[in-house]
This record gives structure tokens, C-alpha cells and sequence, in this order.
RNA sequence: GACCCCAUCGUCUAGCCUGGCCCAGGACGUCGGCCUUUCACGCCGAUAACGCGGGUUCGAAUCCCGCUGGGGUCGCCA
């Protein structure tokens, strides 16, 4: 029996970059422990739960390039809306054995058991009052059933492979509901009966689940099924040191990919946060595969901030094959230029220039912008301050030269410009930057002979005409 | 309130288990410089942390205790 982890997400909403980083860590350990890692949809709260939540997490699961093995016996990924029989059929068994009871006491009457718990200084919990009672299935009010904790002998501690020795006395526990009176089975219950059923040899998720695994643990016990082992992740909190809140858009991995972050920057930055491997930062999938453990992850929660990701994105932005950023970046061509943007080998070429110039492929597609648009807006600013009435001379003199040019490449385009600029005995910027701005409609581009050359002839002396026509006299 | 957990630069973290190599390393950020036709990239440098107080020890970021601060959980929600 190898390793088998899972991802258990609801699908209530986006998936979010805390339950990214869960999902990651499970096909990570999964991956390198050459076992599986398997995907189930708890769907149980039918209120909240909906198909378009459930396609928006698989589909930001597989934006970010975590593939899940299919769960043989299943259409690939179970669902716990599908499985209340075999609940049912476990919560019977855990009654039959003694280890759980039935319990007529009304929601009002627990709501005042713990109040007066809690007044009394201690956990507010259910007082037992049903535990002996042994009501049976025909009683005439209605039921739910609990837990019977054990007084002694229960098994409520166990070893973290991330937080260590973990756990608390059974003497803390409630005899906790796990059926409710229409029969179906609380999440927690749930729970056990499909991480059992699925074959997971190891839990690791959110430390938000640590207090309930005691209780979990009883009902392995109670079913006598072997537990798997534990590891509870560190939370990941907002900068004020809360717990990040599940409503945040901002930082859902939809919201990563709307502000044009790239996957393998978005993968690499949630593996670092909570997880560290020596001094490296870079990781691809392939290294995360190879070089995740356990032990590799800390103990302290971590605050989400932007700044390694923006560093994360640049550099993926640099380093990416080619064809991989494009097709990164072709949505972005598209939403800027309002229609389909056809990448030519000219573009290619300003990919490849803009490279190093963007932090996101938000920021790359407005840099290309000047190519792929016709109409060029030039900013105004730029206008008044580089394409003043003097610079008219140079200007026209400049285009007098690059139309009777042979070529249009770096060595014939540069003596042309040094030509004008010696004329006058100015730098290069002095004749650059206007030309820049004329051509691209702003002070922001590559390097001038690059980008002159990426525009092309025709379109550099339409361009340069245009901006003499705006030119006062 | 009860139970549990956490605590190294502004942030992500290494080191802690197996005390000395740590007057604490890396990365991001920030600041300065170099490069430079704009913007960037790149390179060089600087900045900045062991929460506090007690122990133990020849020696503590590392072990123990207390405090403080922060967090999680206490549903017939998931």
C-alpha cells in the first residue's frame, strides 16, 4: 500500500490560494512518494455548494498545473452528496458496536446546556443527558445520534508528521453529534468513513483542522479502521495576522490569473510559503515533486503578501520557453486590443524584448500595445514635453533618412540617427526619445532601434508623420 | 471563557530536534552606486531580526520555566 493523499475541497466558492497551497502540498508529498493523489468534491451543504464552484476549483487546480489521479469505482472524483448511503450504513454499524447513541434532546436545550457550561467557566459542551438512555431507532421523537467518547482507552492523540506530538484528553471531549435527525452524516463523520474508503494513507491539511482530529480519531476507533496519519499545515494569514478570509477574492487563484500572473510563479509562490528547501527560491513543478517533505514545512503561520510574487512573476516572465508565455499571454493581447491579436514573428520579437521590462503579462500586453493597435493614442504628456515645435528640423530630417533607407535593421537604421543627431550636435536620447514617443505614444519602450525595427518601415513614417501633422508650427 | 497552537530582519524563510562553525545566512522589499538612448535587466554595496524575563551550561536563537503578544477551535456548517 503506497501513499495516498488527497484535496477535499467544497465548492462554495473560488479556490482560494490557502486551499491552493493544501492541494499543493498533497500532490507534492503524493508525487514524492510516487503515490497518488485524489481529489473529492464535499458537497454535502447543498445550500452553499454549486457546479459552477466545483468547475472553478478544478479549474484553477489545473491552471495551476496539479493533476489528480482518478478514484477507481467512481467517475474519477467522488462526491459526498453521492455517498449518504454508505454514511448511513457506518453510522449504523458505530451504533450497533455501542460506540455511538441516539439523542432526542432539541437544538434549544444543548444551545442551554453550553450556556450554562460556559458560565460555569468550563468548554461549553453537551451534558450526556441521552448517553445512557438507550433510545432506541422507534422513539417517538426525533433524533440525532452522538458519539460515545470513551472515558478511558479513547485514542485522541496522535503523532504530526508536521506539528509534532498533538492531541488532548478525552476527558475534553464532547459527545459530539454525528448524525443529524433526518439521518444524514455531519461533515466530520463524512469525512472519516471516504478518507477510509479512498485508501488515504496521509491527511495534510490546514491547522484549522487540528482540534477536530481527536475527534476524528475516535471514530476510527469506534469503527476500528486504521488511521491515516496526520500533518497539519500552518494557516496562511492577511498581513494583519488574521486568518485569511475565505471571501477575499483577491486571493483567489482566478484573481492571480486576472492580474496576469503567470501559473508557474503563482505554484512557486504558495510552495514557499510555510515550506522552505535550504536557501533555493526557484522551484518548478518538477523540483517540487522531487524536493517536498514534510519536514520542510514550518510551524508558524505565514502572512500573504505581493512582493515575492511580483519578483516570482518577473522571473518566470524572463526564463519561460517562449511558446509557454505566449499562450500565457495570448488572453491578454486579446482583452487589450478588444479583438484576437495574431502573433507574427514581429511580435514575437517585442515578446521577447518586453520580457524583462514586465512584472505581469498585464503589464506586457500594454507594453506591446503600440504594435497590434492602429490608431495610436499618444499620451499627452509626453507629447508636450518630447514633441515640441523645435525638435520639427530633426524630426523631418530623421525621416527624410530612414525613407531612403535599404535596409531596416539595427545597422542601417543607427547611422541614420547619427547622422541627424551629429548635424545637430545632440545625444541619442535627445532624437530617441521623441521618436519613441511618436512611435509607441509613450516615453516607455525597448531599446529604439528595436523597436523600430519590430514596427517596421511603413508604419514607423506614418507614425512619424502623424506626430509631425500634431506638432504647432 | 475553555482547550490547543505559534513566536528569527518590514515580508518569505535557513539555523533550533543532535547547544559552540551564528556579534545569526539566503531571498523579496527599501536605500545607494555602476551600467545606460527611455524603461527595465544585470552587477556591486548598504539597511534590518533571535518578543521579554528568569534559569541550566564554560557557552543558548538553539534546552527548561514564566510572562507578553498573536492565532486556531469550541454547530444537528463544511
Amino acid at each position: 500500500m503506497g501513499v495516498v493523499t488527497r484535496y477535499a475541497p467544497s465548492p462554495t466558492g473560488a479556490l482560494h490560494i490557502c486551499g491552493a497551497r493544501t492541494a499543493l502540498f498533497n500532490w507534492a508529498y503524493a508525487r514524492h512518494e510516487a503515490g497518488s493523489f485524489v481529489l473529492r468534491i464535499e458537497d454535502t451543504d447543498r445550500e452553499r455548494s454549486t457546479l459552477e464552484s466545483e468547475k472553478l476549483v478544478l479549474e484553477a487546480l489545473e491552471w495551476i498545473g496539479l493533476a489528480w489521479d482518478p478514484v477507481p469505482g467512481t467517475s474519477g472524483i467522488p462526491r459526498q452528496s453521492e455517498r449518504g448511503v454508505r454514511y448511513r450504513e457506518a453510522i449504523a454499524e458505530l451504533v450497533a458496536r455501542g460506540h455511538a447513541y441516539r439523542c432526542t434532546c432539541t437544538e434549544a436545550e444543548v444551545e442551554g446546556m453550553r450556556e450554562r457550561a460556559k458560565a460555569r467557566g468550563e468548554k461549553p459542551r453537551y451534558d450526556r443527558t441521552c448517553r445512557d438512555k438507550n433510545i432506541g431507532p422507534d422513539s417517538a421523537k426525533p433524533f440525532c445520534i452522538r458519539l460515545r467518547v470513551p472515558d478511558a482507552g479513547g485514542l485522541t492523540r496522535w503523532n504530526d508528521l508536521i506539528a509534532g506530538p498533538a492531541g488532548e484528553e478525552a476527558s475534553e471531549l464532547d459527545d459530539f453529534v454525528i448524525a443529524r435527525s433526518d439521518g444524514s452524516a455531519i461533515y466530520h463523520f463524512a469525512v472519516v468513513v471516504d478518507d477510509h474508503d479512498m485508501g488515504v494513507s496521509h491527511v495534510i491539511r490546514g491547522r484549522e483542522h487540528m482540534t477536530s482530529t481527536p475527534r476524528q480519531l475516535l471514530i476510527y476507533q469506534g469503527l476500528d479502521w486504521e488511521p491515516p496519519q496526520f500533518a497539519h499545515v500552518p494557516l496562511l494569514v492577511e498581513p494583519g495576522g488574521k486568518k485569511l478570509s475565505k471571501r477575499q477574492d483577491s486571493v483567489s487563484v482566478q484573481s492571480y490569473r486576472d492580474r496576469g500572473f503567470c501559473p508557474e510563479a503563482v505554484l512557486n509562490y504558495i510552495a514557499r510559503l510555510g515550506w522552505s528547501h535550504g536557501d533555493l527560491e526557484i522551484f518548478s513543478q518538477e523540483d517540487l515533486a522531487r524536493l517536498f517533505t514534510l519536514a520542510g514545512v514550518g510551524q508558524s503561520p505565514s502572512q500573504v503578501h505581493d512582493d515575492k510574487l511580483i519578483w516570482l512573476s518577473q522571473h518566470y516572465l524572463k526564463t519561460l520557453p517562449r511558446e509557454r508565455l505566449l499562450a500565457h499571454l495570448q488572453r491578454f493581447l486579446d482583452a487589450e486590443a478588444r479583438r484576437p491579436v495574431t502573433v507574427d514573428a514581429a511580435l514575437c520579437r517585442l515578446v521577447d524584448l518586453l520580457r524583462e521590462r514586465s512584472k505581469t503579462l498585464v503589464e506586457m500586453a500594454a507594453l506591446a500595445r503600440f504594435y497590434y493597435v492602429d490608431e495610436l493614442s499618444v499620451d499627452a504628456k509626453a507629447a508636450a514635453k518630447f514633441l515640441k515645435p523645435e525638435l520639427r528640423p530633426r524630426l523631418t530630417e530623421l525621416r527624410a533618412a530612414l525613407e531612403s533607407l535599404d535596409a531596416w535593421d539595427r545597422a542601417a537604421l543607427e547611422p541614420a540617427f547619427q547622422k541627424v543627431i551629429a548635424a545637430h550636435g545632440v545625444e541619442l536620447g535627445a532624437l530617441a526619445q521623441p521618436v519613441r514617443v511618436a512611435i509607441t505614444g509613450g516615453t516607455v519602450s525597448p531599446p529604439i532601434f528595436e523597436t523600430l525595427e519590430v514596427l517596421g518601415r511603413e508604419r514607423t513614417l506614418r507614425r512619424l508623420d502623424a506626430a509631425l501633422r500634431s506638432v504647432p508650427a
